[in-house]
DNA sequence: TATCCAAGGTAAGTT
DNA sequence: AACTTACCTTGGATA
């Protein structure tokens, strides 16, 4: 096992873990304490949180268990393997949230949402379990669909032994192409299976992978990673802004469709295209993710 | 205890 | 192209 703390007064602005992997960005991160997005939002501010990730493009060339938990100005982890570069990347801990915040638009709704979790972070999930999650997201609770891939993993994952126990990867696209819809609605996703399923068949195959939107321009790899089942607008947009680099995506959500009723109404045009041109254009262009997912976070948590 | 409702939407069918 | 409707499941609200 290795060990190690990663300094946080290196980075460009402020970081808290809990709300980075607690606020509905990823579900592919669990906490040993088993109060994984807790009814309650239990306190997380020094719990160990643990993810088990395959390859990496460009940052490992194999699975990795990854542990880490916030210290007073440090990231302390421990893995089977260095996992600074991996946290790195996950977490996103080279984006400077400084700039970030002096891009985003300078009104109350959106500073009260910053204040209210100052240094959460725009996640970077594998690609592959970014869109499996988002997909069973539909009309579903944020802990639920956090349990729809514990089970998911349960009865697909590859068994990973570290620190004494057995821990499971999230299922690779064989794998999950491999079960039926019957399996998967045994799993509890309900409508989603064959979604799931189709999808896992289609990136199994190589007819199309969700990495291969990366490089388009941000419409077009919208439209491209739409062509999965069960993938529309909103749920290509959390794949675009949560994996694949598109600071500029809005996932246009219950949630931010009460925002633009309420804050911006000018942005309402009536079909997706169109408002999300308006609301990215409103959120502060290439971040405009971000101010979504501070503003996401804080309406759901019962802020207004 | 029983019934109802809505949850980070999408696909398929109609007009 | 815009508009409707069905869809699994379940915790929590309401009666």
């Amino acid at each position: 096992m290795e060990t190690g703390v990663i300094d946080l007064a290196e980075l460009d602005g402020d970081f808290d873990l809990q709300s980075t992997l607690e606020s509905g960005q990823s579900y592919l991160w669990g906490r040993l304490d088993g109060q994984m997005y807790d009814r309650d939002g239990a306190f997380g501010g020094d719990a160990w949180y643990q993810t088990v990730v395959p390859p990496l493009d460009g940052v490992s060339d194999e699975s990795a268990v990854v542990r880490a938990r916030q210290v007073d100005g440090g990231l302390e982890w421990a893995s089977n393997t260095d996992a600074v570069p991996i946290l790195r990347s996950l977490l996103r801990l080279d984006d400077d949230l400084d700039a970030v915040v002096e891009a985003m638009p300078d009104e109350p709704l959106v500073a009260r949402a910053y204040e209210a979790y100052p240094g959460m972070r725009i996640v970077r999930d594998p690609p592959f379990g970014c869109l499996v999650s988002f997909i069973c997201s539909a009309q579903m609770r944020v802990s639920r669909i956090f349990d729809m891939q514990e089970r998911l993993r349960e009865a697909y994952g590859e068994k990973v032994e570290f620190d004494g126990e057995t821990y499971r990867a999230y299922p690779t696209p064989e794998r999950l192409a491999e079960a039926t819809e019957d399996d998967l609605r045994d799993l509890r996703l309900g409508y989603r299976a064959p979604y799931v399923q189709r999808t896992a068949e289609m990136v199994a195959s190589g007819e199309a992978t969700p990495a291969g939107a990366r490089g388009l321009d941000y419409e077009e790899a919208r439209d491209y990673l739409t062509t999965f089942v069960g993938v529309g607008d909103k749920v290509a947009d959390c794949v675009l802004l949560f994996s694949l680099d598109y600071l500029e995506a809005v996932p246009l959500d219950t949630w931010i469709h009460t925002a633009i009723d309420e804050y911006y109404p000018e942005c309402d045009r009536g079909n997706y295209r169109e408002t999300s041109r308006a609301i990215r254009e409103r959120l502060g262009g290439d971040i405009a993710g971000y101010t979504q997912t501070y503003v996401f976070h804080y309406l759901r948590s019962g802020g207004e």
